[in-house]
DNA sequence: TATGAATGAGGGTTCATTCAT
DNA sequence: GATGAATGAACCCTCATTCAT
């Protein structure tokens, strides 16, 4: 047991240290010996834990999906109107969403890269659309989301937070600097509009 | 004369050939050898015409570049209202931005990646914001954006853009196949809002 | 045409260099820049002509069984007394065995050694004997090989050259310097035997 | 003493281990991790009882040796008419070569590859040859042998037990199933030869 | 004595780049 | 200019060996 969690720790330390090295210099210009030097542990022991740096790369982008499986989130928020919703939905991704900004860094651009990888990510987002789509359509009918197009507004939202999350990756000072305040900015902008009174 | 044009030609289909390459496999992946299958020509031929693989990626990169580089668009539109500025200059863009699709989809990641692209990028951002910025507080005063933080707004609408590109390239359907109609989409969300009525 | 002839030049001195240095030192304790180094090039360069290590040697396999595949020693000879038969072809294959000394040396232990190669070797075997037996049947019949039985005769002639071969690559003193006396010194303990007369 | 006893229990387990590991795979391709999961004990404790890997296949190929240390068998034999000798001698040795089937396949290549195992065999025969020369030599004069040249005869019959083991090791049918019925048709064969009355 | 996690040297292979033709 | 054979540095990974427990 005590070797079990021993195992898991080092396994974990060396998934953070990949995250360093693979954020700052990208997967490809990150050497397995970087890694583990990193990771203060030798080249040799990576292997002890994952069966090829590709295999590190898998794991972290599983860390980063394991995140986004939580139907907890929609389930108990199913009865507030969207822009509770909404609200309550993006506050609780937000700091969650920045901490993985390393973890995304070191991931993301070798998924777009990558066919196979990129594959992956879009049978993922068409599941995760499908199931956006019905909690907005079931909203849509409800009331709450004026006339606007209930499928393009999912991927008009993920696209935004998605955009905001590159701008922040690549160091943009605002963005950056002013992460806190996006989600009653985004909020905000999306319900009431630029326009309003 | 005759020689430089078809010099210029040339260096043309291997960038043709590099940006089809680097989109489908990712730039680290690409070998020059493929660059030069497709482009029909010998291995060495591309370093008579680039000095190496980085820089026939960077000569990608400043092709993309170069299209954003119109202040005419902004001077031509700058006495039009908000909502009109943003409603032509998304429509303008847009077909342009999806022509674009496969450089960007070849450059993209890579840049990422990179440290030293990631900072080149960073830099040609913060020049377009603060160019972006004066302009919006400047109309920000005379009306038209509501109460608005101008600053965050170019933020979230570049974003917006940014991560609807990604999507596109990451294959989503809707956005693929609705792409053109996102421009009077997103218009419509950003004046009036969800709410609006 | 030239090219195409260079280019079988180079692979054939690397198949030489690559007997030398597997026969002696065998093939894992070999490597591929050692191979290299005696065929005087560069470590790349062994993979413009083959596809791997293995590859280099699964050609010298294939090199030292093509002299094998020569049914003309058997077509011309179909006629010839058994004792003929066995004299005339031990004294063809002969020297043409021992050139091939260096080439078995390398080849034979991984053989051994390895599964798939050593299954390979075995079904060669079977046709080959299966060849042979169907020879020294028809032979049998028709006398010259005295009451003995043909399939195990097959096996045991075959035995006695592989061993030889075996103790002329070891190094056998005896085995070395009387090489060429012992086809005669074989027929002769075939089909006289020692309590002849 | 109880403790030596199980101590030489472990280490002929662990030989046994390797001989089935090294056999099947060949010693190079084989790893101390596959001969400790097939002698069900841990990597490191290999190290207790041989000093390193190739120390385990210099186990193999003593054990392999000791067998062949029998003067006994010339010295009772001593007396006997030549082909008496070779007769006992070989259905003695027969069923004993058989059972070292493995240790053989196990050993063999590694010998013929590894130029220090190569000489350490190549001189041990050459003892071997000696003495057999000599016994050879004395019954040569006092007749039995006929006139055939006794150190010739000694190298082919031993090459020719070589090459049915080998045989037997690539898992020819018919040596493999007729094993047995092989010493005497060697007698006969040497002795009589095919031509016999 | 036994374990097995950790080590790190070593090797096969790839591929950007060069250069003789 | 164009070619593509040749180069060799660099890197992922394996595995014999060690040693703290």
């Amino acid at each position: 047991m005590r070797g079990e969690e021993q195992s898991d720790r080092r396994r974990a330390e060396i998934l953070a240290a990949a995250s360093r090295v693979f954020a700052e210099r990208g997967y490809h210009r990150s050497t397995v010996r970087q890694v583990a030097r990193e990771a203060g542990i030798a080249d040799g022991t990576i292997y002890l834990y994952f069966r090829s740096k590709q295999d590190v790369l898998l794991a972290l982008l599983g860390e980063l999906g394991r995140l986004n499986d939580r139907p907890a989130d929609f389930a108990e928020l199913a009865t507030a109107d969207a822009r509770t919703f909404a609200d309550v939905y993006l506050r609780r991704r937000w700091r969650d969403i920045r901490s993985r900004r390393e973890v995304f860094a070191a991931v993301f651009p070798e998924v777009l890269a990558d066919p196979a990888l990129r594959e992956a990510l879009r049978a993922r987002l068409a599941l995760a659309y499908a199931a956006a789509d019905a909690e907005l359509e079931r909203r849509g009918r409800s009331g709450g989301l004026g006339s606007s197009d209930p499928v393009l507004l999912a991927r008009v939202t993920s696209a935004t937070v998605l955009g905001l999350m590159l701008l922040d990756v690549l160091g943009e000072g605002v963005v950056r600097e002013r992460w806190d305040e996006l989600p009653v900015f985004l909020t905000s902008l999306w319900f009431d509009g630029l326009q309003r009174r």
